[in-house]
DNA sequence: CAAAATGGCCAAAGCGCTTTGGAAGGCTCT
DNA sequence: AGAGCCTTCCAAAGCGCTTTGGCCATTTTG
């Protein structure tokens, strides 16, 4: 069943019925409703290549997946697309994923807007100054950055978690708690939520006369395995810290098993905090010394993105707003005061 | 650039030029060969929404993604997903995530395949008699199953591993070593892979004359929670396992802290293997004791899929071809004889 | 009351490809 | 020499929608 079956069914013309069925306002009422009565009576789906090709527009969002022998998708990234689906199933919205090699992820942006295959894009774990970024604003297609960069001179439109924040918070408790050498496990450096983290964790030991040695960041990729060697490394050190900040849950895990490898007891001899990005499949509260942490839900964040960049797309959400959202220090068993 | 700007200036009719570009053969090799050079010098690339129109062919895979509030998403999912493009990336295929509600997925499938959305989709987590893949074989639409179903009069292209033999050899191996009372902490007992290590460890069992009674089989969800409440059940029984085979690492997590919990340790008083789909976070050599697993890599299984997704498109692969691939067992420090 | 504005509809021209149904020219073959 | 056959190319007809420009009848306006 096409237009034309459809048109000519009702002795109406395409334009009529099209106009009719998409809203438009020089269409009589009454004939609106017959129109759209029959549509429904015989299930009639416009055609969206037609349609695409007609109008350009897909009704997809895109996402740039970056591939590569050595390149592994961050788990995050799953409980991101439940986050995105729990908004588009309502919404008939689908996601365009197109693998690109990760070194030349340009070549691929280009293709998906020339080719118009997506109406919108998202970016995540965007660094400063991130290239994606420049490109996608000049490239002029619909986006919204998960995260946020930096050292731009142009707005974007952006959700991100208050990372500094969160972390000025950990560190600052522990402070309060008589901790004085504090270490950071963080992630990937180049990335700003890492930089962000650093920089509140900075923040609050500054407020009390502290500082935070280089020997006392790690930053790694997020592997169960990194957090492990990083926290021995820490712990081995002449001068160990007594409280480590932690950047993830998995390389929480690796922490915990240096901890025990060495002997030493949570939060006794080390208090620990972690960032919980909040997975079905490990929970902090389950940890051997129940977690603290800085929380927030990347799935909420995953339905909040389908939902700007759906307003993008339809013009009801335009201009480069950032949205900051604050995130839950939730205090656990593994926080004490420091060893005497 | 356009197909008519293009054989515009080169004096050629469309048809010329866009057979040239497909490779037809009425076309002189000299005419090809201006043709392919004029269109690289121009960076001309047809647009896919109108070849989409024109061959109601689209060039991109499908996925149906059920989402819910209660859904989570498989983190298996992304491991799979880095394999898929491993191949697509290389081959420029793009892959569609069409989210649907759990409770509904074949409004979701017969609207992609109705839309010609996609060329072909794959299907995973299949249960016995599932009946997406009844649904896809009415259809129509070529795709492949990750995983194998049970139960249907008709075959059906798939990719799976042998779960049956992994989890029989995992089971034959503990029996040799002397266990009496085996355990198994299993993924949701409806789907097919499940059902398959159930029968490959009783087939073992049996083999020695033993069997897997009701209460030495817990069947959840794959979390670390549902591991660790598992092992509890199991540890505290009156007649406790001397050994458990478990269908994931991330269960198994919670297994060990179970295990330590009660004061047992491994292999000592509990022998455990435990299937990996290796992440790259999550790596079973670097548990506290090193533990054994049955092997194989979701990540190739996704670029084999993608592949022979490709294949049947363009028609290199047809046919009803099931393949099986083998598991390895990798035995670490996690497996003992049985205490005496 | 003529002129202008409006409401409701339509025919036809795109969108940029692929594919059908020739057609022209050169060749071989009887 | 004419029939028949390749080879190589082309004009034009889709694919199924949206959108432009206009038409007619009715209503409003000065």
């Amino acid at each position: 069943m096409n237009l034309k079956q459809l048109s000519h069914m009702l002795s109406l013309s395409q334009t009529t019925v099209s106009r009719a069925l998409n809203g438009y306002p020089e269409v009589n009422e009454e004939t609106r409703r017959r129109v759209m009565d029959a549509a429904k009576r015989h299930g009639y789906r416009p055609n969206p290549s037609a349609r695409r090709l007609a109008t350009g527009k897909s009704g997809m969002i895109g996402y740039v997946l970056p591939t590569g022998a050595a390149v592994d998708i961050d788990p995050h990234f799953v409980e991101f697309l439940s986050g995105l689906g729990d908004y588009a199933r309502s919404h008939e919205l689908d996601l365009v994923l197109s693998p690109a090699d990760a070194d030349d992820e340009e070549t691929t942006y280009r293709r998906i807007v020339a080719n118009r295959q997506v109406d919108a894009v998202y970016i995540s774990s965007p660094r400063p100054a991130d290239k994606r970024l420049a490109l996608v604003n000049t490239l002029g297609i619909p986006f919204v950055v998960h995260g946020r960069s930096e050292g731009f001179d142009f707005d974007y439109p952006y959700l991100d978690i208050d990372n500094e924040g969160a972390f000025h918070e950990a560190a600052r408790l522990l402070v309060q708690l008589g901790h004085q050498r504090l270490a950071l496990i963080n992630g990937n450096e180049r990335e700003t939520f890492a930089i962000h983290r650093e920089r509140g964790m900075r923040r609050a030991l500054a407020a009390s006369g502290l500082t935070l040695g280089e020997r006392h960041i790690r930053s790694v990729a997020m592997t169960e395995e990194n957090g492990y060697r990083a926290a021995r490394r820490l712990l081995e050190d002449a001068e160990p810290p007594t409280a480590i900040v932690c950047s993830s849950l998995i390389m929480a895990l690796g922490v915990v098993r240096a901890v025990r490898d060495l002997g030493l007891t949570i939060p006794g001899d080390l208090s620990l905090i972690a960032h919980d990005d909040v997975f079905p499949w490990l929970r902090p509260e389950n940890f051997p010394v129940p977690l603290s942490t800085t929380r927030s839900s990347i799935r909420l964040a995953g339905a909040r993105i389908a939902e700007r960049l759906a307003a993008r797309i339809s013009g009801l959400e335009d201009g480069a707003r950032g949205e900051v959202w604050p995130v839950d220090l939730v205090v656990r068993g593994s926080v004490a005061g420091a060893p005497v």
